[in-house]
Parts: C-alpha cells; structure tokens; sequence
DNA sequence: CGCAGACGTTCACAGGTCCTTCACAAGGGG
DNA sequence: CCCCTTGTGAAGGACCTGTGAACGTCTGCG
C-alpha cells in the first residue's frame, strides 16, 4: 500500500515531503495540495527517476485500474506541475515520457533569466 | 517476447538500460526515446557484438514481418544514432554491415577533439 | 434550507510527438 | 560507370498529451 510508510521523509532538490502528515514544503514554504495532487506527487517521488506508467499511478493513487480514456492522470500532471511550478520556477519536477508514462526528477527548467538577452 | 525480463539492466559503455521502466540513461542523463527508438535499442543491445539483419529487428520490434521496401529500420537507425550521438558524441554505437544489417557495440567516434584542426 | 468554495471528473479543443512513406543524396562493389 | 544498398530530410496523417472550462458532489456555514 502507498500509505504504510508515515514516518518518513521524502526529499527532492528544494522539496520535503512529509506522506504522514500530508505536507509539502517548497524551498521552506508550504504548499496547498489537494488529495489526489499529494498522492500522485508522493506515488511519483518515491519512484523518483524512473518512468512510471499511467497505469500504475493510476492503481497506487486512485486505488484502481484506469480505465480507457480516463484522462484524470493528465489533468493531475497538469495541476501538479502547476503548483510545483509556481513554487520553484527554475525547477522542473515531472517529466514526459510520451508512450511511457511520467518521470520524476528535479532538473533545471529551461528558463531564461531576462537579465542579459543574448541575440 | 521481447519485454519479457523486466527487471534486468543492461551496460554499454556509458549507456545504463532498464528494459522494463523504459528508461535509459546517457552518463547519467536520461534520453528521451520513443517506443520504437527504445525497442530497437533494446533489440540490438541485448545482442550486442553481433550482426542483427533488418528482417530480425523488425520482428523482434515491429512484431511482424519485414515487408519488401520497407524502410523504417533505416530511418529509425538514423534517429536513434542522433539521439546517442547528442548525448555521447565521442562514441559510436550502431554500425553498418552493408548487405548483413546492422551491429551495436561502443566504439570510440572518430572525433576530432577540440578546435585546432589536425593536418 | 440555501449558498459558496474546494474537489474530482469529464469534455473539447489545441499543440506536440510519433510512425510511415517519399524522394533524393551518398556509398560501395563489381 | 552502373546498380544496389544505406543515409537523410521532409510531408502527412494518426495518435498522445496539455490545457481551460463545464458539471455535479460534498461540506461548512449563515
């Protein structure tokens, strides 16, 4: 089951995440996820670097099998990145693997920092 | 089958691929591959040393019969050379057998190092 | 009871990526 | 040289993912 562990700590660049209290702190700050936003982002920092399907995340979040056309992991990603963006700009937590699934690894964002534009 | 062994790993080089996460990382670095790149690296790979005919990697990745024209395997050769080269310029991995088909095994790259231009 | 806000699910459309097929260039032998 | 094989870039349609919004549910509260 996903939630047996509650006592530890997860770790990912400027993120602490605490699955037994369902906190995620950004850089310090905390941030306000919704149930299915906190499972689906603990479901993917505990496979952290690897590519999770849809399917799996499906089982361990939802609690069943996804079924065809549900597009529900998407709109989560989508609401997760969202948040995790708007928390830490430079970063970029979650990863597509089309045909594959997600991955998750904290990589800088390819953002340019306005400053000096180069021509 | 193809996807059978899940949970082995495979080395090449600086090349690290899990086979059953669909994964593979580049001196550290994960490559973005589609599912035909992925499968066709994984097809030569695990028979790395030897000469693999496009009739053989077609079945093992296409999952059916190599029709007479068919050029796929030659584009998809092509694209995965690109994405390996990017990633890793001072190897090369896929070589041509003319009239035998094709055979994988890390070779240094006849790059020239830095600017100063030998001759 | 009636309402407002947060959520989760589902849609519809937009945007991207992928796979196949062509056409032409380049290579390799005979 | 000529012919067959392989390399390469591009075009088109199929398929996959991103995204904003509509809906219905549930909950706390006046």
């Amino acid at each position: 089951m996903e939630a047996a562990q509650t006592d530890d700590v997860l770790y990912a660049g400027e993120l602490e995440i605490r699955p037994g209290d369902g906190l995620v702190l950004a850089a310090g700050r905390a941030l306000t996820l919704s149930v299915r936003e906190f499972g689906l982002l603990v479901a993917l920092v505990r496979r952290a670097g690897r590519i999770v399907s849809r399917g799996e995340l499906y089982t361990l979040v939802w609690g069943s099998e996804l079924r065809d056309g549900d597009r529900s992991i998407d709109v989560y990603v989508h609401k997760l990145r969202a948040k995790l963006e708007a928390a830490l700009p430079a970063w970029a937590f979650i990863h597509t693997h089309v045909g594959f699934g997600y991955r998750f690894a904290p990589e800088p964002s390819h953002v340019f920092h306005n400053s000096t534009t180069p021509r």
